[in-house]
RNA sequence: GGGGGUGUAGCUCAGUCGGUUAGAGCGCUGGCCUGUCACGCCAGAGGUCGCGGGUUCGAGUCCCGUCACUCCCGCCA
């Protein structure tokens, strides 16, 4: 017989009743009724009623094994009478005798319970991880991810693409967030960068002649984290593919992505292929955001010419100075109380805006504050931009247009939900594409890029020597679902005299270019073939399947919102010697203690 | 770097207007219990009320500072 199991946790029927059996699992729950002892043993696969009782000689010992131990039960499988079928257990038709008991490894008091489903702090389930992996929720999340993972490999793998690896320990890049820095010992002074994705390799590895690239890619960038963004590191499905068009790379993964948020999303509708694909002005018109959430049905509208000169004197004004009117519609908002409207002024002043004027259409007339300042064919003029009539309400928001692009994006948000409108249990895809290639810096007023500066150029050369920067647009894209960015990506700038016009027009001199992207810039100089791809966020797809809202419940070992390991106590001090032989010196700012980090992991 | 929230037993939390000995559930320890499956019943141990300072006759409670965790803004090509 097998040292530690003949069956899994979750593997035992009807059928085995009579076989002498050993599992080996946890201990999951005990109740014990004085001189009968029930053991829920759980493993990986599911939980197996064990019992004993007085009479046997191992009694005391199994009574005195505390939950989450480890153990070795041999025994023989018996048939639960009928009126102690447990039908909430999969192995509940049956339970283990216990005839034989190994305690594997016997457990301490726990800092955290395993069975049950109180909830615990993040710092208590971060510090001891390994516990509150075996809880049955963020151990289904972890499984989840797992075969996530490997259906997407599985789909890139028969679409033709292959798996590399690049390198970890790299050179700093450019553009872009704050690098980790990587000491190294042979070149002091010197450092390497972790990579904040394989942008530059896997285009080198188009250069390098390999037509379809893909990885599931760590990258690491030093930002402060969000809810749905883990400091530190995160996974990529990184591809990249030469001689192909924006089109080529959206029927490259349109089919990827719909495949798994079909296969893993308990049956939630997922957009057809092709999925919608919106410019990215229309999405700042439309959705107020770069990154909408179509489950939100509202569709905005610009209506600055019906209150151009108007007898709305606060827009009027505003407007000559160069303000846009946005309206947001609020369907059969006329019947909502006064109140509705009064909260929604008060969220907007929270917000820092004037407030939010809005016009009820009922029984026939325009209410509300700014009804009586419109005339007949401007009411008709915002009916039909925003498709309201009677028993709807429209809000507008007046600013700068990028202000009032973004305002009124939140504002539509809102309204969604105070309606109760976001459609529910969908994956509502969309591409927003014709990203501008440049924007300003309203701090510096310097031409940036505002986006990847690895990006072809609409026009190519002939935009770049002829047109308004600020009205280029790059072949650039961003892939969302349900009002998440799921991944950027272009059809990459693989000319070496247009990289240096593009560059040239961020501020970048010839030498400056050469110098910082060299490897890249060199490697286009022998012969590059156009290539382009996208690189879809791997943990916040796994939220999102798990229908989880914090991107750390799918991660197995994430770090807290501080980017610090309370388990493993990283970051840490390091020995003085180290620091010599890197020739590194630590200058702290004043008197500040290092926070005693593992303390529970010692 | 900035703003909000939280911090009380091992854990999750309650604690009124500032007033006697700071409570509950889970967990833990001991006792009883042979059909439970969140077993039940009885008893017990367990507290730097995050930390420091202040106001007050008196502070878990009010004020100031600070630290930690968390959410958001900045940041994230």
């Amino acid at each position: 017989m097998h040292p530690y199991r003949t069956h899994t946790c979750g593997a035992l029927r009807l059928d085995h009743v009579g076989a002498t059996v050993r599992l080996s699992g946890w201990v999951h729950r005990k109740r014990d009724h004085g001189n009968l002892l029930f053991v829920d043993l759980r493993d990986h696969f599911g939980l197996t009623q064990c019992v004993i009782d007085a009479a046997s000689p191992l009694f005391e010992a199994v009574t005195d094994v505390r939950p989450e131990s480890v153990i070795t039960v041999t025994g023989l499988v018996v048939r639960r009478t009928p009126d102690t079928v447990n039908p909430a257990l999969a192995t509940g038709e049956i339970e283990v005798r216990m005839a034989e008991v190994v305690v594997d490894s016997p457990a301490d008091v726990l800092p955290m319970q395993v069975a049950g489903d109180l909830e615990y702090g993040e710092e208590t389930r971060l510090r001891y991880r390994f516990l509150d992996l075996r809880r049955d929720r963020l151990h289904r999340n972890i499984v989840l991810r797992s075969a996530v993972i490997a259906s997407l490999r599985r789909r890139m793998t028969e679409a033709g693409f292959m798996e590399f690896q690049t390198p970890i320990l790299t050179a700093s890049s450019p553009e872009g967030a704050r690098d980790y820095l990587v000491p190294s010992r042979q070149h002091p002074g010197r450092f390497y960068a972790l990579p904040q994705a394989p942008q530059q390799f896997k285009q080198l590895l188009m250069a390098s002649g390999f037509d379809r690239y893909f990885q599931i890619a760590p990258c690491f960038r030093d930002e402060d984290a969000r809810a749905d963004r883990s400091p530190g590191e995160f996974y990529q499905l990184d591809f990249e593919m030469a001689f192909a068009t924006q089109d080529d790379v959206f029927d490259a993964i349109e089919p990827v992505l719909a495949g798994v948020f079909e296969e893993f999303g308990n049956g939630k509708a997922v957009t057809p292929v092709p999925f919608p694909r919106i410019p990215y002005d229309d999405a700042m018109l439309k959705y107020g955001s770069d990154k909408p959430d179509l489950r939100n049905p509202l569709v905005m509208a610009d209506v600055t010419e019906v209150f151009r000169g108007g007898s709305f004197a606060l827009f009027a004004r505003n407007i000559d100075k160069g303000a846009v009117v946005r309206a947001i519609p609020a369907p059969k908002a006329a019947a909502m109380p006064r109140s509705f409207f009064d909260k929604l002024n008060d969220w907007a002043r929270a917000e820092g805006a004037g407030g939010l004027a809005y016009v009820v259409f009922a029984d026939g007339e325009a209410k509300g504050p700014i009804g009586k300042n419109l005339e007949a064919g401007g009411l008709d003029a915002i009916r039909t931009a925003t498709g309201t009539g009677d028993g709807d309400a429209v809000f507008f928001v007046c600013a700068r247009k990028a202000e009032a692009e973004k305002f009124a994006g939140r504002a539509r948000e809102r309204l969604c939900d105070e309606l109760g409108l976001r459609e529910a249990d969908t994956f509502r895809f969309l591409w927003v594409v014709d990203y501008p290639a440049y924007e300003r810096n309203p701090e510096t007023g310097r031409i940036e890029f505002s986006h990847n500066p690895f990006s072809m150029p609409q026009g190519g050369m002939e935009a770049l020597e002829t047109m308004d920067p600020l009205e280029i647009k790059a072949f650039q894209y961003d892939i969302v679902c349900n009002g998440v960015e799921l991944s950027s990506g272009a059809i990459r700038n693989h000319r070496p005299d247009i990289m240096l016009k593009a560059f040239a027009i961020a501020g970048y001199d010839e030498a400056e270019t050469r110098q910082r992207f060299g490897g890249l810039f060199n490697a286009f100089r022998y012969g590059a073939p156009p290539h382009g791809g996208c690189a879809p966020g791997i943990d916040r797809i796994v939220m999102m399947l798990a229908d989880e809202p914090n991107i750390r419940e799918v991660i197995a070992f994430p770090m807290n919102q501080q980017a610090q390991d309370l388990m493993m106590g990283a970051p840490a001090e390091v020995e003085p010697a180290r620091l010599r032989e890197l020739r590194l010196r630590v200058e702290l700012p004043r008197e500040k203690k290092p926070t005693a980090l593992a303390d529970g992991a010692e």
